[in-house]
DNA sequence: AGTGAACTTAGACGGGTGTCAAAATAGAGG
DNA sequence: CCTCTATTTTGACACCCGTCTAAGTTCACT
């Protein structure tokens, strides 16, 4: 797959030391809606919370009131903003999370949140 | 696999104990969605990033290629999402960042971010 | 090769989003 | 009261999103 726009080059420039550029803005922003559709979310939840690292889109979607191709659908735009990376075994595909990017995201928002306190 | 429904209540349930209950996940999947788009990042990231606490309306809205309504419109999602709250004074509105829920964000991603190596 | 299971892609459809110009609202100050 | 400035609301419009069914692809196992 293309990943054509690489969401976030460089690394976890602070929300709070600098008003963000607006290059930068747009890889972030890529990875942040991708986290804002509740199925997406639970999904992300999923992957990153599984104790084996990676799970397998047969174990996903029958915990969701949608049909199949909808989780496919969501699993591609969680893999699109470099939030997850996947792998087929066989008949199976299994995902894994991007951690580099979770981090990415958290420090940012970290930065937020403590911008104030600290100053 | 494991069981999808966690009470998970009070605050921040980590992305990585548990795969982030439904209901849970809506609340979440909304802020995130208030952030994934460039232009409400990056005002979030001046409102958050100013040493007052706060910023007029009138000091963001020059730093955009669009008018006026279009950052009014981005404001009111920031503020609908519960990710900034504002006062007027006089003419002009300030807006302020609600860090409470910026540390929720961030936790649930730094959570989702160390669940592998923690164990 | 043929069948079946596990995904993914394609096409379609209703509803939501981001944008602007124009009009409305709220205050400050003559 | 009138007007000027700052900000929001309204209405319109093109485009994007999440969902489905149906069809395609990839692999395993006869």
């Amino acid at each position: 797959m293309p990943a054509a726009d690489s969401p976030a080059k460089g690394c976890c420039a602070p929300l709070e030391s600098v008003p963000l550029d607006p290059a930068h803005a747009v890889g972030m922003a890529k990875m942040f809606k991708a986290l804002g559709d509740p199925i997406r979310l639970r999904l992300l939840s999923l992957i990153a919370a599984h104790p084996d690292g990676e799970v397998c889109v047969c174990d996903m979607t029958d915990l969701f009131d949608v049909a199949a191709p909808t989780i496919s659908y969501h699993l591609k735009l969680l893999r699109e903003a470099g939030l997850v990376d996947h792998e087929r075994r066989g008949t199976w595909v299994y995902y894994r999370p991007i951690r580099e990017r979770l981090h990415q995201l958290s420090a940012l928002l970290a930065a937020a949140d403590l911008a104030g306190v600290s100053g």
